[in-house]
DNA sequence: TGACATATACGAAACGCTTCGTATATTCGG
DNA sequence: CCGAATATACGAAGCGTTTCGTATATGTCA
C-alpha cells in the first residue's frame, strides 16, 4: 500500500491532536472543555465537532461511533506528526538541510546546560550509525 | 519602536525570498526565471510580480522604483526569517520545547558524522553562556 | 512615428482553513 | 409522554493565499 501523503495537520488539527495525544480518546465536549481552559478567547462547540468532521475524512483522527456521543481518537502519532512537520519546513525554508535547522535551533534556542547534555547524549548514540 | 510581528513568510514568499537571498536584489522577470529554472511546472510572470507587490506591503522586501523597471530585494534576513518560523513550529507543534525539536529533528534525520561533529562543536561553544 | 515588447497595477476567481448558525435526531427528567 | 438538554450534520460566510487575465503606461526600433 502506498505510504500515505505527508501528514501536514493545520493549526486548529494540531491543537486538537495535542488534546488527544494528551487525554486519550476523548468527546467533542471533551476536546472542547480541554481547549477551552487556559485560553481566554475560545472557539465555539460545533467549531471542534466540525474539525473532527473534517480530520476524520483526512484520516488524522479516528472515530467510535458507537454510542452517540462519538469518541475520537487520534490516529497519527505525535512523534511522526512532528517529523512531517519538521521535515515539511526543512524542505521549505532551509534547502532540505536537517543539519541547518538543528544549527538554527541551537543557536537562537536558550538551553539549559541539562539540555545540552542531552542533545550530547543523543550525538553520542548516533555516533556509531552510519544507517 | 516595537518590534514587527512575526516574520512568517507563506510557502510561495519563501520560493521568492530564497532566490533573493541567493541572487541578491532582483527584478520581477529575473525570480520568475530564476523559480522556473528547475522546476517542470512553474507560475506565470504576472503571479511573481503580484507576490512581490504584496510582500512589498508586508514589508517583506524592498522595492526600488527608480527605474521603471522596479528591483526588490530581501528586507528580512535568512537567519531572523528562520528563527521566527522555527519558533512558530515550536510552539505550535512542540509545545513551546525548542529541545524536543531538536531532539526530533536529530533523531529522524540521517546526519553523516562530520555533520555531528559540527554539532557538537557548537554544543561545545555553547557549553559556558549562561546567557 | 507607429507597432511591438515589456512594465506595473489591479480585480477577481479558486481553494483551503476556520468559524459559526441552524436543522435535525436522540436522550433524559419529571 | 413531553419539553429541555445534548448530539451530530451541514451549509455557508469570512479570510488569507495563490493564481491569472486584462488594462494601461512606457520604452524601443525600423
Amino acid at each position: 500500500m502506498p505510504p500515505r501523503p505527508t501528514i501536514r495537520p493545520t493549526n486548529a488539527e494540531l491543537a486538537i491532536l495535542a488534546v488527544l495525544w494528551h487525554r486519550g480518546p476523548s468527546t467533542v465536549r471533551e476536546v472542547h472543555e480541554a481547549l477551552r481552559d487556559g485560553r481566554a478567547e475560545s472557539v465555539g462547540y460545533t467549531t471542534i465537532l466540525k474539525l473532527l468532521q473534517i480530520m476524520t475524512e483526512k484520516k488524522l483522527v479516528k472515530r467510535d461511533t458507537r454510542s452517540r456521543t462519538h469518541v475520537y481518537a487520534a490516529a497519527v502519532s505525535e512523534a511522526t506528526t512532528r517529523g512531517h512537520l519538521l521535515s515539511d519546513l526543512v524542505q521549505r525554508a532551509f534547502g532540505g538541510s536537517s543539519l541547518a535547522l538543528v544549527l538554527q535551533a541551537l543557536s537562537s534556542t536558550r538551553a539549559t546546560p541539562a539540555e545540552l547534555e542531552q542533545i550530547r547524549r543523543l550525538l553520542d548514540e548516533r555516533k556509531g550509525d552510519s544507517r
